[in-house]
RNA sequence: GGGCGGUUAGCUCAGAGGGAGAGCGCCUGCCUUACAAGCAGGAGGUCGCAGGUUCAAUUCCUGCACCGCCCA
């Protein structure tokens, strides 16, 4: 055998093992042909991210049951890829250009895209590489871009497939616009703080054209005033008193003179401000909606830019912050400023430059949602995918059930282009150029006629022309990850991965992205490649800090998971992230747990040390002939503990109950297994008659220990598979050995019952040690049992004496008196410990009167029980019975107790007792 | 405003209609030949509040409070 370090060092051991895994290609899936498939797509990561705790736990989950399909006989294709995140690789490279003092618009659509993807070439790598460090066992050879031609040819296929089918529209809608990064963004893509920011409320005082009584003016709040010279309308809650009258009056909008009728709308929030809101249809979603319904004008008061257009002289070509300040301060001057309130202002902020969003009209490409959210809602409703926890089923049936038509277009260059063309002849008027820097880019106005291709075309089809000018827009990049699943395995070709692989069998997933993604996935899946993407959706917990806040880089409450990872092992950060990941709880977490897995690491390889080196000394059985022997207590015992949690970790990782089984394991290693049974073996392996079948017991159970321990901490266990040399090893690696199975016939309750007297017996001897203040003394012990515990104590003594420090043991009749003796009880045996010196007895006498008092207690309350009849009349048998017989056991030891205590009081009078 | 989740030991969380659990932390004693990242022993909780159902509620129901998330 190699030299087995004393030291486990995982840096140097995750780096060999992850090489020789991936050169021997097992990580490769669908090599398999006569195993089971089994498939996950993972969610693709931006191509410009790198890992962060919310990463690090949804790939350690992965990665666990990935292994643990492996190894139980699976043939197991995980997907890996990134998704080309629009916006934010497009800022990302902007921003280096701009340290070189350039602009995307100086280099032009195509040079800025060659450096995008010269960008992607070189980092984009980053995220994946960090999954390899954290043991991800995924097949790197299928790796997927969204922007790789095969899966752009997908992109557009759909995009083609719905445009045939009259579910892609184009028009005007309030987006969230970024008037830095000149695009629409999801609502995903918009950070907001839930309190708001610091702002205003300005309460303007709108003339009245005509006066009402006293009444001159109509007061309107708002918190952007600015926007007011887009004003077409005032309006009310139409059942608002106090406006009533006012309904189909007229109002003057200030500083413009445009006619605002005063209008009645049931969206208006009576308690807002003044109950009187101004209504501004091309910046404000509420008010685009109003004026909707009341056939209003929309007039555009704002550019992309943010630069106020269509307004006054004094403040057209101003920027929006800056005419804000012009506004009030000319409705100061006009007397129309009625009065300034400090507010908490909703505002959002593009999450990639933290400019402020502005809510504005323009012109957008749309997905009608309607009949596609109807085919989602059909599989969900014949639960053809369950959901885990099954509570977001139901939330994500509600969000399809209102769904609103998609936004598909930003106005981007990093992305999939929109595939539409226009024929600049045919749509003449329709279109103008416009220049930004050096960028032209076409503007198609509403009623130019669109046609869709897959490839570019090169003529019109209606007039031959070949003036062809494309949509500028690109594709949502949600529009591309919505068809992850089945394009990673080659869809639109019918591929043996697809018919292979498809349906995949797990998304797991973060419940920030359920509508967003896992709903459109579900959506496209079903719609074009024929069934649902994948068969369970596991919605793991959100990674919070310690105090239950958000992580985020900007509020500087990250933690980097690849420093963890440096400390602690990929082995620690998985264990102590996975245990972490308990229910349904949000988890906080704690940098302990991950201490806690490091030590268990730890704690297996010293013990595989201590079995390596009890395998050299001495002869080892075959398991077969352990197995054909009748074996000890402890065999016996420890083997009936082994398969429960054979049992017990194959249930809870069947049921995704990936904290308890990990728990699981970790208990019965360091409990079971270390604390008593490799201790146990000490003596036993001395023996030459017993000696070669307890080495046969703790290699077995090591081994197996080992495979139910790989998928949680692949690299120290298949390291220490190695250094073991098992017999069972048919396997090259342990990634790829069988994953152990319950085997019944190990199961012996009567050997569970008699351990747990004994364990209990040896528990209170040191605890009686203990308080004495001799820990370590060894002592002779005095027994009084029954026939049965008696023997069971004698066959055993061999090593309760070595764990136990008993010295001899002496056999007495029940009710004998032992002068100069401590007692305990167990199980109704009593067991007593002479002294030959005095301890400190305090202690002793404190946790006496203690047990004595509770005790006494709980017996009352048994016994007020016991007398109830009502209690005796309906409560089941069983539980009356079980109930009587606890209260005689109350009472037996409550006299136990109290006797115990006198001889204590009795033992402390007589200052040197000694052992009868 | 609507919906959902949570409230159990100092911290993070399991649990179940009839005797309160784990990990970490804490206290005490130990370098006992696998392991001090360890071993042994120990302390610590009217299970958020108020009602109701039940022979029995920390567990089921209702309301409330507080924390968090989602939608508008």
């Amino acid at each position: 055998m190699d030299q087995f370090p004393t030291a486990y060092d995982p840096a140097e051991i995750e780096e060999k093992w992850y090489q020789r895994w991936e050169q021997a290609g097992l990580f490769e899936g669908g090599k398999q042909e006569g195993r089971p498939p089994y498939c996950i797509t993972i969610p693709p990561p931006n191509v410009t991210g790198s890992l962060h705790m919310g990463h690090a736990l949804n790939h350690t989950i992965h990665d666990i049951v990935a292994r643990y399909k492996r190894m139980k006989g699976y043939d197991v294709l995980v997907v890996p890829g990134t998704d080309h995140a629009g916006i934010a690789t497009q800022v990302v490279v902007e921003k280096e250009l701009a340290r070189e003092g350039l602009s995307r618009h100086q280099l032009g659509r195509e040079k800025f895209l060659e450096r995008v993807w010269k960008w992607k070439e070189e980092y984009g790598g980053i995220i994946l590489h960090q999954m390899r460090r954290l043991g991800c066992s995924y097949d790197w050879g299928r790796e997927r871009f969204t922007m790789d031609p095969g899966y752009e040819r997908a992109v557009l296929e759909t995009f083609l497939r719905l445009w045939e089918e009259g579910l892609i529209y184009r028009g005007y809608r309030i987006v969230n616009w970024c008037p830095r990064c000149l695009t629409a963004l999801s609502d995903l893509e918009v950070e907001r703080e839930e309190e708001g920011e610091p702002g205003f409320l300005w309460f303007v005082r709108y003339p009245l054209l005509e006066p009402v009584g006293d009444e001159r003016f109509i007061t309107v709040a708002t918190t952007r005033p600015e926007t007011m010279l887009g004003d077409v309308a005032v309006a009310v809650h139409p059942e608002d008193s106090r406006y009533r009258h006012l309904l189909g009056k007229t109002a003057v909008l200030p500083l413009v003179g445009r006619y605002l009728p005063i209008i009645g709308d049931e969206a208006v929030d009576p308690r807002f401000g003044t109950g009187a809101v101004k209504v501004t249809p091309a910046h404000d979603p509420a008010d685009f909606e109003i004026a909707q319904r009341k056939n209003l004008p929309k007039p555009l008061v704002m550019d992309e830019t943010g630069t106020m257009i269509n307004v006054p002289d004094r403040f057209a070509g101003l920027d929006r912050f800056i005419a804000r300040q012009e506004v009030v301060k000319a409705l100061e001057e006009e007397g129309l400023l009625e009065r300034t309130e400090d507010y908490r202002v909703p505002l959002g902020r593009c999450y990639r430059c933290d400019t402020v969003i502005e809510p504005l009209m323009s012109l957008q490409w749309f997905v009608r949602m309607e009949p596609l959210a109807q085919i989602a809602l059909t599989v969900l409703s014949e639960n053809k995918i369950e959901y885990l926890p099954p509570r977001f089923l139901r939330l994500t049936i509600d969000w399809l059930t209102n769904v609103k038509d998609w936004c598909i277009s930003r106005q981007i260059w990093w992305g999939h282009r929109i595939p539409v063309w226009y024929c600049l002849d045919c749509n003449a008027g329709r279109w103008q150029r416009k220049r930004y820097g050096d960028e032209d880019r076409y503007h198609f106005s509403e009623d130019a006629r669109p046609f869709a291709a897959l490839t570019t075309p090169l003529s019109c089809p209606d007039c031959q022309g070949t003036h062809l000018g494309q949509d500028p827009d690109v594709l949502d990049t949600w529009f591309s990850s919505a068809i992850w699943p089945h394009a990673v395995l080659g869809w639109p070709q019918e591929t043996k991965e697809l018919s292979r692989f498809y349906p995949t069998d797990l998304m797991i997933t973060d419940r920030g992205i359920l509508y967003l993604w896992v709903a459109r996935m579900i959506i496209t899946g079903v719609k074009f490649a024929g069934d649902i993407p994948f068969r369970t959706v596991y919605v793991h917990p959100t990674v919070l800090t310690r105090e239950g806040r958000r992580m985020s880089k900007s509020l500087g409450t990250g933690i980097d998971p690849m420093d963890l990872l440096g400390r602690y092992g990929a082995d620690g950060l998985r264990l102590g992230l996975i245990v972490q990941a308990e229910g349904t709880q949000d988890l906080r977490f704690h940098e302990e747990r991950l201490e806690m897995a490091r030590n268990f690491g730890k704690k297996l390889w010293n013990a595989s040390r201590f079995v390596a080196t009890a395998l050299q000394s001495g002869p080892c059985a075959t398991w077969e002939e352990a197995l054909a022997r009748n074996p000890t207590l402890p065999e016996a015992w420890i083997r009936s503990r082994w398969q429960r949690t054979v049992l017990a970790v194959g249930q809870l990782l069947d049921q995704n109950d990936l904290a308890s089984a990990g728990m699981t394991l970790y208990n019965f290693l360091w409990d079971d297994f270390c604390d008593w049974f490799v201790e146990i073996s000490k003596p036993a392996l001395s023996d030459s008659t017993i000696g070669p079948f307890y080495r046969a017991t703790l290699r077995t159970i090591l081994d197996s220990c080992l495979r139910l321990l790989h998928p949680f901490m692949p690299f120290v266990t298949e390291e220490l598979w190695h250094r073991l040399h098992f017999p069972s090893q048919q396997e090259p690696f342990l990634m790829i050995a069988r994953y152990p199975t319950f085997e019944r016939d190990h199961i012996d309750e009567e050997a569970e019952k008699k351990m747990a007297f004994l364990m209990e017996l040896v528990r209170r001897t040191r605890a009686l040690k203990a308080d004495l203040g001799i820990p370590t003394a060894i002592i002779p012990l005095v027994f009084a049992g029954d026939e049965p515990q008696r023997r069971v104590l004698e066959e055993n003594l061999w090593w309760l004496r070595f764990i136990g420090r008993w010295q001899e043991v002496r056999w007495v009749a029940f009710g004998q008196p032992v002068p100069g003796a401590l007692s305990e009880s167990v199980d109704g045996a009593e067991v007593y410990l002479p002294l030959s010196g005095l301890g400190n007895l305090s202690k002793i006498r404190e946790r006496l009167s203690r047990q004595l008092s509770d005790v006494q207690k709980e017996s009352a309350r048994t016994r007020s029980r016991l007398s109830n009849p009502q209690f005796l009349e309906k409560a089941p048998q069983q539980v009356v019975q079980s109930l009587k017989e606890r209260l005689a056991e109350l009472e037996s030891s409550q006299k136990v107790l109290q006797a115990r205590l006198s001889a204590l009081e009795k033992f402390s009078s007589e200052p040197n007792p000694s052992p009868s």
